[in-house]
Formats: structure tokens, sequence, C-alpha cells
DNA sequence: TTTCGGGTTATAT
DNA sequence: ATATAACCCGAAA
């Protein structure tokens, strides 16, 4: 807050704002993202993930769990591809749309805390089907390549099954008829929903109340309009609280208009004011007919009605103007405060938009608080009417009962904060909704209604999962930022940075670094190996791709957030741990990481390329996160020992 | 500076 | 508590 106060420039309160509203922007658009993928409305997905592309390309604020739900967008933006070979999501390597989820995946895993079990299953069924796919499509030297590759030893009856139909040639087999594409995108997005709850997005919400106050504010006006229509009332207009009800057309203001339109259409001959109040009423009904809900029974659904008017009371203004704009996401002026200067910093080199080098690094400076949560609060799931668009209406359907979804944040401090939404003035509503958030119970809800079951679960993950992932976070920047198709590049190496970062390799140090608090923009990201994007392109379509930086900022922006600047590394304890430790995790140093599948992959590959001995080369051209040149002849060793080379 | 190999330590079972 | 993968350190090239 402080920072906006001050913000006597202009321009400085301006990217201040464009952050805090692409923070919603991105959390509208994944919510919205996810609840096409779960619907199967795979071109409404595409489109979203396209929108979310661009708005990740410009700055914007992150919040804790932001940059695990961009990385499980770009997930699941994967595997929504599973079945289109063609497309690339990473240069380089031409990877299979699955192939290029599953390192997502393994870097996720990484990056943030996953419960073990889950990972091992979700990797399980993504390598099988990895595998299937190829069958499917009779890619058998890709399968039998795959299957060596995910599945070195025998893994029980399905590799036999699978090895089986290779060498034959076969496409078809029990097995794999039991494992329906369909029924694996749904696995996957369960999984993804226990890394992370999508709540109610704040636009969402505000969205919703606009709405909701409309159908109100319509009945209302029915009601009052005559009294207002009284001539009396043009003479004290004006002071009239300007303020209540504001936006909608309130009688109020009906008199401020008609006093404005007199004086300046004095002279002119205009339309009558009442001539135009009638237009206007026309036009109103011709609304309402559009909307039978309201207009029909004008006071129709009571909860709505009386849930409204509380906010509406409350907040003169829209909703969404009202809104958690304002406040700065977390509670207290003190961070945020430096979150969103930085985030200016972010502004300007950010945009780079364009151009997927250029990467600011680091910028966003998440304003860790938190996101707004909600709004909620509404319930009255009827107002579909306005949402004319489907899309919505899925949305909606689940929100409506209650949402309040918070999501978990871990940011300390927030006061705590009642709920209470009886809160009066605007701001604190909003206020409240954004941070308060923490009732997990509501959370759950919104889901789908598929979702359901595991929302709950979810939600508790989640929160313990989210935590973590704030601090954890190294590789994935990797993911985050390459995403993005490009399909060229590899990495440069940049020229040689230090030591740790060096080459070309992931955002990941990037980003971590660039979390750094300062702000500096650091290390640029280059986006080394690329890897992939959400966005595939087949290969024509390259052109532009502010995809993945804007996937990289956010990531950035998310890890930020976080807090861990200060070590610099990237993962604090992050890793896998089952869990329990994060004494580890706090410990300054590094604890031990494991050794992910892809990563051997890339040492595999790399050895075989430059011969053992190279580590250094190979640690130039491909990219591995946090891993020496000594680490790569360490795992090189113990490959050899358990004679896995 | 990079690589190697022995020793140490964190982690999983 | 043990086995082992990952990591550290000093020496050599």
């Amino acid at each position: 807050m402080a920072a906006k106060v001050t913000g006597s420039n202009d321009e400085t309160e301006c990217s201040q704002h464009e952050h805090v509203v692409n923070r919603w922007l991105v959390d509208y658009y994944s919510f919205l993202a996810l609840n096409f993928f779960q619907n199967e409305r795979n071109d409404d997905f595409c489109a979203v993930r396209n929108i979310l592309d661009s708005v990740l390309a410009r700055p914007l604020e992150s919040t804790d769990d932001m940059p695990i739900k961009i990385r499980v967008l770009q997930f699941l933006s994967r595997i929504n591809e599973g079945e289109k070979l063609d497309l690339l999501f990473e240069s380089d390597q031409s990877l299979s749309p699955l192939e290029s989820a599953l390192v997502l995946l393994e870097n996720m895993n990484e990056e943030f805390r996953i419960p073990q079990q889950d990972f091992e299953s979700a990797c399980t069924s993504l390598k099988e089907m990895i595998v299937v796919t190829f069958i499917k499509k009779g890619e058998f030297d890709q399968a039998k390549e795959v299957l060596n590759k995910h599945f070195p030893k025998a893994k029980g009856g399905k590799r036999a099954v699978f090895m089986g139909l290779i060498c034959r040639k076969g496409k078809t087999h029990e097995v794999i008829k039991q494992m329906s594409f369909q029924s694996f995108k749904e696995e996957m997005l369960a999984f993804c929903q226990g890394l992370c709850t999508f709540s109610i997005p704040f636009l969402y919400k505000a969205a919703k109340t606009l709405v909701d106050k409309r159908l109100v504010e319509q009945v209302d006006k029915t009601a009052e309009i005559d009294e207002q229509d009284e001539p009396g009332l043009s003479s004290t207009p004006q002071m009239i609280t300007i303020q209540f009800r504001p936006c909608t057309h309130s009688i109020i203001q009906r008199a401020r208009l008609q006093a404005a339109y007199k004086a300046l259409a004095a002279g002119l001959d205009e339309k009558t004011f009442a001539e135009l109040e009638q237009e206007v009423e026309t036009e109103g009904q011709k609304r309402e007919d559009l909307c039978p809900h309201h207009s029909s029974n004008g006071n129709g659904d009571a909860n709505l009605n009386s849930e409204q008017e509380k906010l509406f009371q409350r907040n003169s203004c829209s909703p969404m103007e009202a809104s958690p704009a304002d406040q700065p996401p977390q509670t207290d002026a003190g961070p945020q405060a430096q979150a969103r200067s930085v985030s200016k910093a972010l502004y300007t080199v950010a945009r780079l938009v364009v151009e997927p080098d250029s990467q600011p690094s680091s910028q966003c400076t998440p304003a860790p608080e938190e996101l707004e949560s909600e709004v909620g609060t509404e319930k009255p799931p009827q107002t579909l009417v306005v949402s004319s668009e489907k899309g919505f209406k899925d949305v909606e359907c689940p929100v409506a009962d209650r949402e309040i979804a918070t999501p978990t944040r871990k940011r300390p401090r927030r006061t705590t904060r009642t709920v209470s939404k009886a809160s009066t003035s605007v701001a604190e509503l909003f206020t409240d909704f954004e941070e308060d958030s923490p009732d997990p119970v509501t959370n759950g809800k919104m889901q789908c209604e598929d979702l359901d079951d595991q929302s709950n679960i979810s939600l508790r993950r989640n929160s313990s999962k989210t935590t973590q992932s704030s601090s954890s976070e190294s590789e994935e920047d990797t993911q985050l930022s390459s995403s993005f198709q490009t399909p060229m590049q590899r990495p440069h190496k940049s020229p040689s940075s230090g030591p740790t970062t060096n080459v070309s390799v992931d955002l990941e140090d990037i980003c971590i670094r660039d979390t750094s608090s300062d702000g500096s923009p650091k290390r640029s990201l280059r986006h080394p190996v690329p890897q992939k994007s959400s966005t595939p392109h087949k290969d024509s379509a390259q052109g532009e791709d502010p995809s993945h930086s804007k996937w990289k900022m956010l990531y950035n922006n998310a890890k930020e957030s976080k807090s861990t600047w200060s070590d610099e590394e990237s993962y604090f304890g992050s890793k896998r741990n089952t869990g329990s430790n994060e004494s580890t995790v706090s410990n300054s140093g590094h604890k031990k990481r494991r050794w992910t599948d892809s990563e051997t992959q890339k040492l595999r590959d790399g050895v075989k390329k430059f011969g053992e001995g190279n580590w250094s080369k190979i640690k130039a051209y491909y990219s591995f996160k946090d891993r020496t040149n000594v680490n790569l002849k360490d795992r090189w060793r113990t490959l050899k020992k358990a004679n896995m080379v």
C-alpha cells in the first residue's frame, strides 16, 4: 500500500495496477482453462490458453500458488494434445506432447512437493500412455524406445504386453483397450487438482456480483422508478450520493443525469430528457427479455436479492470496480509495498514479450499476498442470465454455491480476519475476500461436480503443497520459461555465467535467482532449451509466441513471491521430500537432490554425444538445473555401478 | 580449470 | 539401523 499511496508517479501506479489486474486475469483464465479442460471443451481450452500466454507476457504480480497453477496448465495443455504426435512443445528434442508432459511432471516434482505416491502414480500412467499412444499410432520404433527408456527393467505385465505388440506391430490388445485416453486425461486432471486449488477467481466473483446486482437493480428500478420520475427530484439531485449505487442506473443517478443532461443540452434541441429516458427504458426492457430470470419476477430470488443487496449497499460501485484492487494482496503493507514496487521493474523489462529471450527476469514481483479470494458470497446460482457465454455457465454452476475459495496461501501474516462479510465498507469487503481465504472448506466446492471429490482432497494437499512449492521451485522455471514452442534453439549457453548458472540451461536457475529480491534482472532468462510451451505448435506456426516468455515470467514471479530469495539456490529444500522434512529445507545448505529420469536421460544422451568424462560439455549442452560437472560425473558413476548404462 | 576417486552425508527402507 | 545415491574434497592432469 505504501507504494500506492506514494505513487506519485502515474506511471508507476499504472504499472502497479497492471500487475494486479494481470494477476486477476491469470487467476481467472487459469480457472476457466481448467474448467474447459474438465468439460472437454477443447477449443475453449486452447483459446484460453492462448489468452493466458498473452497475459503472462505482461508484468504481473504473482501469488504463492501461481507457479504451480501455471505448471499445471502447461502440463494439461500437453496432456490435452497428447494424441497429436505432430505437435511439438519442445523445440529441440522432438518430444511428443506426452513426453513433454512427462518432463514437466518431473520438473514439477522437483519444484513442488508433490506427494510421492501421487507423483509416482501419475508418472507411471503418463509413461504408459506415452507408449500406448505410440503403439496406437503405429509408431513402433518410438514406442520401443520410450518403453526401454521409461520401463527399463521389468515392470510387470504391461511392459511385456507392450513389447509384444511392438514386436509384432500390433495395435490392439485388451490392455490397450482399457487404457482410454479419455480416462487418462481424467486421471491427470485429478492429479493436477490435487496439486493446487483453482479457487473461484476474483474476477469471476466480481462479475457474478455485478450480474447479480444488475438483476436486483432491475427489480428495484422498476419499483423505484415511479417514484423517481417525479419532477421534483431533479432539483436536488446532485447531492445525493453519488456514491451509492452509482454504477447501476440507480435512480439517484438518474436525477443527476437529468440535471446534467439539461445543462448540457440546454440550447440544443435534442431530445428531451424524458425522451431519452424512454429510450433507455425500452432498451432495458429488451434486455430483460433476454434475461428471463430477472425480469420475470422482479424479486424473484430471494436469496439473490438479499445477498446482493448486502453487497450493494456496501459497495457503491459495481463490485468489480470496488474491489480488491485496492487491497494488496496481503495484508500488511510492508511487504506488499515492496513487491509492488518491484513489479514496476518488471514492467519495463517484462514486456519483452515478443522476444522470448528477453526475459525479464524477475520481475514481477510478487506480491505475495494473496489473491483475493473472495468476493464470494454470492450465492444465487442463477445469475447466469447474464452470462451468455457458455463458458461461464459451466463455471458458474459449480461456483454458484459459494465460493470462497481460498486458496491456500501460505503467506504468513495476515491478520486473521474472519471472513465476515458483514464487514462494512466496501473496501473491507473486498479485502476480506482477498485475504481471508482461509477457509478451506469452502474452497473445495467450487470445482465442478466431477471434481468434487477430489477437490476436497486436493485442498488439503494443496495447502501443504503450495506452501512448499513456493519455496521450492527450481526446475520448473525451466519449463515455464521454456514453454512454448520454440523449436529451435537450444540453449545457447549464455556466455558463461558464473559457474552456477551457466549453461543455458534452465530458466530455473534464472528464475530462482531472479527472484532474489533485488529485482534486478540479472539473469536474463534465455530460453535455453526450450522445452515446452503450453501452446503447441506444429511446425509452421511459430510465429508468435509470446507464450513462453510469459510462462516464464509467471514463474519468476511466482517464485519471487515465495521467498526464498535469499537462497540462492533454487530449491530450497525442495525436492521431493516426501514430506516431512522441512527442516532440511530450511537448512541453508543443499540437500541431496535426487536425479530425475529426464535428467538421467539427458546425461545418457550427453555421454553418448560427447563421451564419458566430458562433463562440462555435456552440462553446457543440456540443461541441467542445478548440477555441477561433478554431479554429472557422480551420477554417471552411480549409473554405471547399477549397470544402468 | 576440469576430472577423478575416495570419503562423507542425506535419504529411503 | 543399514544401504545407497548424492555430494564434498583434495589431488592430478
